[in-house]
DNA sequence: GTCTATACGGTGATAGAC
DNA sequence: GTCTATCACCGTATAGAC
């Protein structure tokens, strides 16, 4: 039992770094197993197939990445350029410590766009919720409801963006030097606060 | 001749859909000769493996996407603003016709990034080109080299992400409603501009 | 140039011993 | 639970006829 539980948290260690660095498609299960210290057939002992494995994986990383976004931003305990600094600090030093996180989430979603709902639902995100947030950010706002989607779509853009494009900005704009982008995403913190603020106001 | 010409044609519209829909590693060469009304092996004919044609598709993805910036932004003809107005639409519009193409770059570089440098110097995306915007654009901008990179990155994330998060943000702010979706990206249009505005204003 | 046939390695998945 | 051995299939790539 010990054991059982140990083997089956290595594979999904392994999963997790193989997926998320390939992709669906581009990950072997052989290159799971090597990374798990096991053999494919116990792969297919703990869970039945690819597929069922890599489901597992993506579920896990949604639920990992989004459901920060609508607890913080409805806490009326803190005003809303708290709770936006507190998010996008948040954010933003989780995807540090998980660049290809965004890219993976990203591919994965485009090349299957009908697994949303689902994955969403199994993560405790339902129309509920997705209702609750288009309902009461606007108010705490005192924006429309479409202005205030404008505001969230540019803070996650502005929040993800660096890091999927980040091969490309580095080459053309920081000459491949990996300090200075490192230095220009935590300066970002802040400068995304003021840009969403500053949309806010005006 | 005229024969060939079309085939090789064909073949390229062929991987061009199929590479660009699937990546590289999710592609079938079978599928794309079924999409090219030819077989397999003639696709070999053409292009000795199935990495050769990739590289085709991806140098002509990048020619495709990245050189309209630098012109725009240096021509000394246009206000800073006109420029940036004249490249967020046609950007925007760009992608709108090709929806996926951001994803597909996205993943293929994150993927390989050792592959950028020689891509861009392909597309006549040298080093001289790359110093060129580097230099110029702070000038007309009046801003420093970072608050000018700032501005870049902000345009860049705030044009593309949208595309590239688009089921994400479909499913959770706008009900999935396709319609709405598009209603907002064009009016994003003038939104982008106006953001980037405020930071060189401020 | 274009086809059919086939080689050849890899890949997900299973059977069966321990 | 974990392993070795093996299967059936699919994928890229090539040979060779036309």
């Amino acid at each position: 039992m010990v054991k059982a539980q140990d083997t089956e948290t290595q594979i999904l260690d392994a999963a997790r770094r193989v997926f998320i660095r390939k992709g669906l498609s581009g990950a072997r299960m052989q290159e799971i197993a090597d990374e798990a210290g096991i053999n494919k057939a116990l792969l297919h002992y703990y869970f039945r197939s690819k597929e069922k494995l890599f489901d597992v994986i993506l579920r896990e990383t949604f639920a990992k990445i989004f459901p920060s976004l609508p607890d913080l931003m409805i806490n009326p305990q803190l005003t809303f350029r708290e709770s936006l600094t507190k998010f996008v600090d948040g954010y933003i030093t989780a995807i540090q410590h998980n660049p290809f996180l965004p890219a993976f989430v990203i591919n994965e979603i485009n090349q299957n766009p009908d697994k949303i709902a689902q994955v969403f639902e199994t993560i405790g995100f339902d129309g509920a919720k997705i209702k609750q947030v288009q309902e009461v950010l606007p108010q705490r706002l005192g924006l429309s409801k479409e202005k205030t989607r404008e505001v969230i779509v540019t803070v996650i853009s502005l929040c993800v963006f660096p890091f999927v494009g980040k091969p490309v900005l580095k080459t053309l704009l920081f000459d491949n030097d990996d300090k200075a982008f490192e230095a220009f995403l935590e300066e970002r913190k802040a400068r995304v606060v003021e840009i969403a603020m500053s949309m806010i106001q005006s």
